[in-house]
RNA sequence: GCCGGGGUGGCGGAACUGGUAGACGCGCCGGAUUCAAAAUCCGGUUUCUUCGGAAGUGGGGGUUCGAUUCCCCCCCUCGGCACCA
């Protein structure tokens, strides 16, 4: 009787032997080529979740993949610690954030070391603790000292029966989540950090990145935004300031019949002021969140000023309206409107019956009705005086030299990118390391004075920052001038910690620097998975954050992450898995039913890592079954006694076969693994192979021989997916090093060559019959023995032969 | 609304560079083993069919000897939209 399939002896043994030999613990070996595995770290929500299990299981897969070839890895773990869910918390249960966090990180460290992922846990990263956080204040102080960080208004989501500041997520349909009140959106003052000036470095880089995904790439190209237009002013009646508006088609300049201005545009309180109707107009416009995706779907509503611009071409009267698609944060707060050329305000035109001028035509001559579609193409000018006939280059440059000769205006290179907003009227959070001064205005805190300490003992009530009722963290003496001053309250945005900690991983504790020389060993990331959700914000914060550390001249890399995979969520029934769905599946009970390495397989079978994974339990049974299949198979074969030696000159065909399927795993799980990271098919690949092993039942030494160089091929290739399973079968196999030593199979190319080859003869492009051929004949043979084929001339019949087209070693078409 | 994905048997998926659609697994059906069950093993499994074949990769059109793959239009669905992380 054989040992039956344990996992849970074999995986805490094999867990133990790892922990023991400090099996990934890795220093800076300078001899050595380093690979950098990284995931995106998890938030310590207390709980892991199927989603963590997927991500960390495809990183660790590649982790130990790159070990078998030869390369010194480094995998590290750690805490994204800050964040609202620890407030929540704290609200609902009475501990405080940092408590329950740092119980949430205890649990989830364990449950991670029951998965058997290979981390170096020496470099662990928590970004609560002050010896994370000071750096980051750090650096902010250093921004600010070069004008990279500035203070001004921006909109927040204001619940105004609660008092406080609402993240997107807490509005639900207009109302905040705790009062149902109807949220509005108010101005406050708040940090900026100056990604724009990173913009064009940011963008142009994109082209130079082989290593990302398109879709991401052009995500971010689209999301800066980068379009070249001309800035000009309009007079306004009886105004002596004149209204700036940005476009980037100033070729439709003459079709410009209306203006519009934000609620919140000085010409929109002056006309308010005069027309209590306008004022109730405006007040209404604040009755909305601070989403785009609410302004974009909302309904457009405006109202006339009873103003009016000078068209600065014609001298025309144009009507300013006030509307509540435009925004004053963004841009100029003004618009100037070409119904004919633009959707919003050819809808919008309709909508108020604003007349609609048309002062494109398409450049091929057909002909358009403007009244009844929107025209959005460059074409060539119309109704434009001077400027008629020309296209859009020649158009734009023209109007764009006309007010720059006449000082009205001038070209200007506009990016949809907004400057970061970085303050969050939050508690638990990095201190902003700001101290505001009456007669100093605001202080950076010295470099003496970090840390600044986020008070860890505290009660959470509810709405508002318990800093603020804390006078022995807010009052401060000025670090300029000693007069009585007050601490920043707000603490920043969580991104920040999550757009550095990649390269704190390589020197987690230097304290007299926020990186050291170890992180030149270590950066950039060579591999970095995370989730689809982040292919904006994070990502482009986080190289963001790499060029101000460079310009710091903290490292010389520019471009955090050199390969980035984005893999897809766990599903049940269609939907991602939450809580409030009721649908989740907990990782640790399965761990306890089938182990670590079931719960590894199914993750990297059932889909392609990139794509939304549908849970299944019964799939997993499948994963489980295959695992005692994959057991049994080696210790039967260990059983029957040491086989000896292959001697390759003496293989039977069917030893050459299963040879041939070997090598051909071989070739495809390398290319899989290595360079798709198509872990799935990698997966079908080693079944198959190991369904031939089952079929195979030549006990002859040399048959046993052939059985062993399989078996140990799928050990060794499986491992990094299934690693405890293969750590005990290596034993099995009578080894006494690691499977983790071993290195990557090879590939012998003499043991798939064949003599005879099938190819398939279409006729028509239907498939009729199978020839085999011998793999070095001539295209003119196997032409002829497709038309001799049998079947083959029972589809031609009378008809004549057309053409033939022959694939070389794969199939015949004769068309008829 | 805008930007980026996805849609293939009953289900998850495969087909990598335009060349055999459905690898591998699940489920189901049949058989073996068993007193019986679980477990395990073997075989079958896209649909329709007059058993010759025919149809078929979200829908419609196009390019091609040949399209899941390339192009155009449309539908559904998922992710992001700057304070969830």
């Amino acid at each position: 009787m054989s040992t039956p399939y344990n996992p849970e002896i074999i995986e805490l043994d094999a867990q133990k032997y790892w922990d023991d030999a400090h099996s990934f613990e890795v220093g800076e070996d300078a001899d050595k080529e380093k690979y950098y595995c990284l995931t995106m770290f998890p938030y310590p929500s207390g709980k892991l979740h199927m989603g963590h299990v997927r991500v960390f299981t495809i990183n660790d897969v590649i982790a130990r993949y790159q070990r078998l070839q030869g390369k010194h890895v480094l995998q590290p773990m750690g805490w994204d610690a800050f964040g609202m869910p620890a407030e929540n918390a704290a609200i609902q249960r009475g501990i405080p954030p940092a408590e329950w966090t740092y119980a949430n990180i205890e649990d989830m460290r364990g449950q991670l070391k029951r998965l058997g992922y290979a981390y170096d846990w020496t470099r662990e990263v928590t970004t609560c603790k002050p010896e994370y956080y000071r750096w980051e204040q750090w650096l902010f102080t250093k921004m600010f000292a070069k004008g990279l960080v500035y203070r001004k208004n921006s909109i927040v989501n204001w619940d105004p029966v609660d008092q406080t500041v609402l993240a997107n997520e807490q509005v639900i349909d207009g109302r905040g989540w705790r009062s149902d009140a109807l949220v509005e959106r108010r101005e406050i003052p708040q940090w900026f950090m100056k990604i724009t000036d990173y913009a064009d470095e940011l963008l142009d880089e994109l082209d130079r990145m082989p290593g990302w995904p398109e879709s991401v790439k052009t995500m971010q190209r689209n999301w800066i935004g980068r379009s070249e237009g001309v800035e000009l002013s309009f007079n306004v009646d009886g105004e002596n300031e004149p209204l700036t508006v940005y476009t980037t088609r100033p070729d439709t300049l003459m079709g410009v019949t209306y203006m519009a201005v934000a609620a919140e545009h000085p010409l929109a309180k002056k006309s308010a002021a005069a027309n209590p109707d306008v004022a109730a107009f405006i007040e209404q416009c604040k009755q909305t969140d601070a989403q785009e995706a609410t302004l974009e779907t909302m309904e457009k509503k405006g109202m006339s000023l009873g103003m009016s611009a000078i068209h600065p071409l014609s001298g025309e009267e144009v009507p300013l309206w006030v509307a509540n698609f435009v925004l004053m944060t963004y841009g100029t707060g003004a618009v100037m409107a070409v119904p004919g050329h633009d959707a919003r305000d050819w809808e919008f035109a309709k909508k108020h019956g604003l007349p609609i001028k048309q002062v494109i035509v398409p450049a091929d001559g057909t002909d358009i009705d403007i009244e009844a579609a929107v025209y959005l193409e460059r074409g060539v000018l119309v109704n434009s005086g001077q400027y008629d006939g020309l296209d859009f280059d020649a158009a734009f440059n023209a109007i764009a030299d006309h007010f720059e000769e006449i000082g009205r205006g001038s070209r200007k290179v506009n990016y949809r990118l907004r400057d970061w907003g970085v303050s969050r009227q939050r508690y638990w959070g990095t201190p902003i390391p700001i101290i505001y001064c009456d007669d100093c205005d605001a202080v950076p805190v010295p470099e003496d004075q970090l840390p600044v300490l986020l008070p860890e003992d505290v009660e959470v009530k509810g709405a508002g920052s318990p800093l603020k009722d804390m006078p022995e963290f807010v009052n401060v003496p000025c670090p300029r001038c000693g007069k009585a001053a007050r601490r920043e309250t707000d603490t920043f945005d969580t991104f920040i910690e999550s757009s550095w900690y990649f390269a704190r991983y390589a020197c987690p504790d230097s304290d007299s620097t926020m990186l050291d020389n170890r992180a030149k060993y270590w950066t950039p990331v060579d591999q970095y998975t995370g989730g689809i959700e982040h292919a904006i914000l994070h990502l482009l914060y986080s190289r963001f954050f790499q060029r101000v550390m460079r310009d710091e001249g903290l490292t010389d890399v520019s471009e955090p992450f050199t390969n980035l995979m984005t893999q897809g969520m766990v599903l049940k029934d269609g939907a991602k898995m939450s809580k409030a769905k009721g649908n989740t599946v907990d990782p640790a009970e399965l761990i306890k039913k089938y182990g670590a390495d079931t719960v590894r397989l199914f993750m990297m079978f059932a889909a392609p890592p990139e794509q939304a994974l549908e849970w299944s339990d019964d799939g997993v049974q499948g994963s489980f079954r295959f695992l005692k299949r994959f057991w049994s198979a080696v210790i039967d074969h260990t059983a029957a006694g040491k086989a000896g030696a292959l001697d390759i000159g003496m293989l039977t065909d069917t030893q050459k076969d299963l040879r041939r399927k070997t090598h051909q795993t071989i070739a495809k799980i390398s290319d899989d693994l290595g360079r798709r990271h198509s872990f799935n098919t990698a997966v079908a690949a080693s079944m198959e192979l190991l369904n031939a092993v089952n079929k195979f039942t030549d006990t002859s030494d040399n048959g046993r021989a052939a059985e062993r160089e399989a078996l140990e091929s799928v050990v060794v290739m499986l491992s990094p997916i299934v690693p405890h399973i293969c750590h005990a079968l290596w034993q099995e196999l009578g080894y006494e090093s690691a499977v983790i030593d071993q290195r990557w199979p090879e590939y012998d190319e003499s043991a798939i060559e064949l003599d005879l080859v099938e190819i398939v003869v279409q006729v028509n492009g239907k498939l009729r019959g199978r020839i085999s051929v011998a793999v070095d004949i001539a295209k003119d043979e196997v032409e002829a023995t497709a038309l001799a084929d049998e079947n083959v001339q029972r589809f031609i019949g009378d008809n004549d032969v057309r053409k033939v087209i022959v694939v070389p070693g794969k199939l015949v078409n004769i068309v008829v």
